[in-house]
DNA sequence: AGTATATTTGACCAACTGGTCAAAGGTACG
DNA sequence: CGTACCTTTGACCAGTTGGTCAAATATACT
């Protein structure tokens, strides 16, 4: 488990992980069978389950992995930097996360709907003490007066599911905009809608 | 199949769909099973068949009794009202939606996530329709001078994902609320975000 | 080339799945 | 109370599922 990795078991776990993703994201984890991930990462069944365990590892991996890149930009906001160029710069990385990696969007998404049974904890515990933190942060600002006074944890719920959305509902957003790229509006329209909310008048 | 429904017949309907609807709103349809949702409403498995031809059968049922009360609020839009009070209450109708129907948004949530393959027509149809016709009031409000200059399409998104997401992401929401009712606080911040949004300074 | 090790595969299994069917048990109603 | 119809059920079936295993094949290294 530690080195031993050669260079066919790293590119096959590349394979299986990039073949989860892409079944699970769409049926989530009930609704996707070890077979189809094989074979969409070419692979024959046994042979598959002979880099991960079960069915439930190769899910597991891909919501561990999921989860850091997801919390690193809220990580990094600057508690000390300009709070609408920080709110807004986050916002925006948010938005460039759902559209170059939607399909982690509507994994998480997958997950959260259907319950977290597998991340009931992380969520309760890692999650929620980094939002308190930023929480605390958000409420500094509005008491120094740099910012309209609106309750921190909406104001997060607000930028994450107007980011999330465009991924998550993807179908949706392209069904009712047509040709048009939802992205070319959604940027400065998630702009404009969290200065409206933030920039005191 | 017209009329001659039996007294029976209604009642196990009624809970047959009540339990699909639990059961499909948290696993989607290819991770539910027709066992689950015949033991949540007491029948057998074939008592179950009796009544609905197949499990595809439930799901449709679900789905399009589901559209309309969507559709519903958007389509009594008083197109002849106050702006912003129109697009509040619509707003807020979606909210209480999220409050008092969670399992009707998470099964339209799972069917979009997951692609639309039994909606897709709708989509494209119905619903593009009726919110291009939305979106041509919009742009006559702000043409009007009336509220502020936004993109109507992703006016209507920005209510859509704010609101569903109290009921799609309710376990990601609660885990860091903790004891706090979400909706109390949802209901005057989604307020503030939209008047910042669409008030004219 | 030879051998130890890593990789791949076909055959297989038990559990579960959606769905069928004939027969049994109820209900309404004259 | 009889009978036509509605409802319920146990047994069953074929296809799919997650996962196993021993044997075959490829690879790395001396």
């Amino acid at each position: 488990m530690a080195k031993p990795s050669t260079r066919i078991q790293k590119k096959n776990k590349v394979m299986i992980l990039r073949a989860g993703l892409e079944v699970f994201s769409q049926f989530g984890f009930r609704g996707s069978t070890i077979d189809q991930v094989a074979e969409l990462a070419n692979l024959s069944k046994p042979n598959l389950l002979y880099y991960f365990p079960s069915k439930e590892a190769i899910y597991t991996a891909l919501l561990a992995q999921l989860l850091d890149d997801w919390l690193e930009p809220l990580k990094s906001l600057d508690r000390d930097g300009d709070p609408v160029e920080e709110l807004l710069n986050y916002a925006n990385r948010k938005l460039a996360m759902s559209q170059n990696f939607p399909q982690e969007s509507r994994l998480f998404a997958n997950e959260i709907i259907q319950g977290a049974p597998r991340m009931g904890e992380v969520l309760k515990g890692e999650l929620r003490e980094l939002v308190d933190e930023i929480a605390v942060v958000i409420d500094r600002w509005i008491k120094q007066g740099r910012i309209k006074p609106v309750d921190p944890y909406h104001l997060i719920f607000t930028i994450w599911s107007l980011t999330q959305h465009y991924a998550d509902f993807d179908v949706q957003v392209r069904a009712i905009l047509g040709d048009v790229d939802p992205y070319e509006g959604a940027k400065p329209h998630l702009e404009a809608t969290l200065r409206g909310l933030l920039e005191k008048t």
